[in-house]
DNA sequence: ATGAAAGCGCTAACAC
DNA sequence: GTGTTAGCGCTTTCAT
């Protein structure tokens, strides 16, 4: 690797006779220069690859055009594709994104990821971090706010801060009442941990639509996993054991769908004729499940652009009002959508 | 949102009575402070919760603490993993990481793509976007060098490039002699993508394992797939119709292992007794498939660990040594393992 | 032990 | 049209 020192405008300038400022007007396309400087100025710039040291010009225009990005290890299906989407984003709108991943989401440690981000000058800061037990207790101190814009990812619409989300008790309610429309009565659950709010909201979703079709459930009835397919497997022993009148396993994602799927082929029981069964997210090998998964779809690339889309907005709504207005905290809710498939379709055919 | 002026140094010196220089060795611990002044000024800055600025510190210190990650959309299991693994030994490091997702990985953007880091004065380059097509031929005219260190991921050891990879046409060996060892004579092969030099490579491996069993393979063995678990569902059709004695088939991924799978059950044929079938990346549902998918597990994480601490020393060296000495290239290949699992046991029954 | 001056690479504001 | 001066927020001399 050779290229030790890196072109800096004054190398331009001295290369072309002219001053640093010159320099720089042709860069930002200013009018006020004379057509033949411009052209030699342009031809030095090429000859020696001079690129503006983005970073000293954000110290003098107070501006980074970097977004920072927490979020849970990608080991979820669904933090992926939200990833994807911010990023996609963000990149038409002239952002670069500051990536922390964070391993253990349960712990409290905004403060810290906040201020580390916040040093390096990001513009706003998407937050995407499951809410899981009181992780995101750090947030009640912070009463007025940050220097910067933030905006969650997930969660339930919150009073006092912008975000965006899936209506994802509403994917539980969906799954649930599409069993019931197959006939189903005896409905289990599998839920991810309940410390997290997306898995207690699932269960609420489910609890709705069986109370609402007169079948208000028990305990019994739900079993708490932990997302991974082997507490899927575990998950449909214990459910029948405790409830042996079961017809139809809700389990709150594909993979612990999947192990349903296992547990119940290796019990003899054939899906969805002995057994039905509904995940959640959607991933791309649900289709190829034995039998095809259905599922609860949920469009977290376009969540993850709309996140960065409200971002951008608030940022420039800062720009303008340098009194800082505070627009009210928006939240968009997406709706999820069912996915059927042939794991939960009682006459065992296909659907359409 | 509020906060709008951030502080800065001259606040904190103000408000301390100091000069900025003072709250400056104050906050890098250097000696010559006494002892009073010291604490005075620390009261200050909690008080006021500065942080100082990241961006202007590391003008003056000409350091930025950023890597650049270049790296195809996640879609690919083995993409999210090497990213966890660069991003965790970065943040150990030190640095912060600058995300630029590629949609489009067959595309040669790449002189785009540096250009837009250097700019942001990133101190290195992790380049993880799978070779495709004359992908990286921006680099053959980049003779000497980029003005940071650039790693690539993946890949076949270069003679004039840093590189860390996975030993992935070993990985095809390991799978094929696997199946050669029960005692299968018919193995198919269903690949990714051609144009992409790890198809190439995992089929490579499958061939060489053929041969020196005596077995060299003819062209009708093999269908060029796609990645997603559509493509092993038609390659098997494929495969039969063209190479009906088929015994077995190594997919170059574990989604169209699935896709394998679902076509094997639809025709009849059970697997492993009447066709075995090996997979690639041991994603974690693999376990949860029917049948337990055998596969090749190959350690990302740590590949992408290598990656960074790769780079960290070649930063380090580029500090210490104005002069350049641009220590030779190095390579590091790790080793792939094989995960056996039902899905290719000749007898039918589970590995130990 | 502390402050004043200079400068990292760039641009805004004013000269001329 | 173009150059000069000043300064973004910080640290590194070098005085004192």
């Amino acid at each position: 690797m050779a290229a030790k020192k890196p072109i800096t405008i004054k190398h331009v300038a001295r290369e072309a006779g002219v001053s640093p400022q010159t320099v720089s007007r042709v860069f930002n396309d200013h009018p006020d220069v004379a057509r033949e400087t411009r052209q030699r100025v342009q031809k030095v710039i090429a000859e020696l690859g001079y690129q503006p040291n983005a970073i000293a010009r954000g110290l003098i225009k107070q501006r980074s055009h970097t977004l920072g990005v927490v979020i849970a290890e990608l080991d979820q299906y669904g933090l992926q594709r939200l990833l994807v989407g911010v990023e996609r984003r963000a990149n038409e709108l002239g952002y670069s994104l500051l990536l922390r991943l964070v391993h253990e989401p349960e712990l409290d440690r905004g403060e810290q990821l906040v201020r580390d981000l916040l040093a390096r000058q990001v513009e706003g800061i998407i937050w995407a971090i499951p809410e899981i037990g009181d992780n995101l207790s750090w947030l009640q101190d912070r009463t007025p706010g940050f220097a910067v814009p933030l905006i969650f990812i997930g969660g339930e619409p919150q009073s006092h801060f912008p975000l965006v989300s899936i209506d994802t008790r509403n994917g539980g309610r969906l799954a649930t009442e599409h069993l019931l429309s197959q006939g189903y009565r005896h409905i289990g659950l599998i839920t991810g941990p309940l410390t997290w709010g997306v898995s207690r909201r699932r269960q609420l979703g489910w609890q709705e639509a069986l109370s609402m079709a007169g079948l208000p459930p028990t305990d019994n009835q739900i079993v708490e996993g932990d997302w991974p397919a082997a507490s899927g497997e575990r998950g449909l022993h214990q459910l029948l054991a405790r409830y042996p009148q079961l017809e139809a396993v809700f389990a709150c994602n594909d993979q612990m769908a999947l192990g349903v799927l296992r547990a119940a082929q290796q019990l003899g029981r054939r899906v969805p004729e002995d057994l039905a069964v509904v995940g959640f997210d959607n991933i791309p090998e649900a289709a190829y499940f034995w039998s095809p998964l259905t599922s609860v779809r949920q469009r977290l690339i376009d969540l993850g652009t709309l996140a960065v889309q409200q971002m951008h907005q608030m940022i420039e709504a800062k720009q303008e009002d340098e009194e800082d207005v505070s627009l009210p905290p928006t939240a968009m809710l997406l709706q999820p959508e069912l996915v059927v498939r042939e794991s939960s379709i009682k006459g065992g055919e296909a659907p359409q």
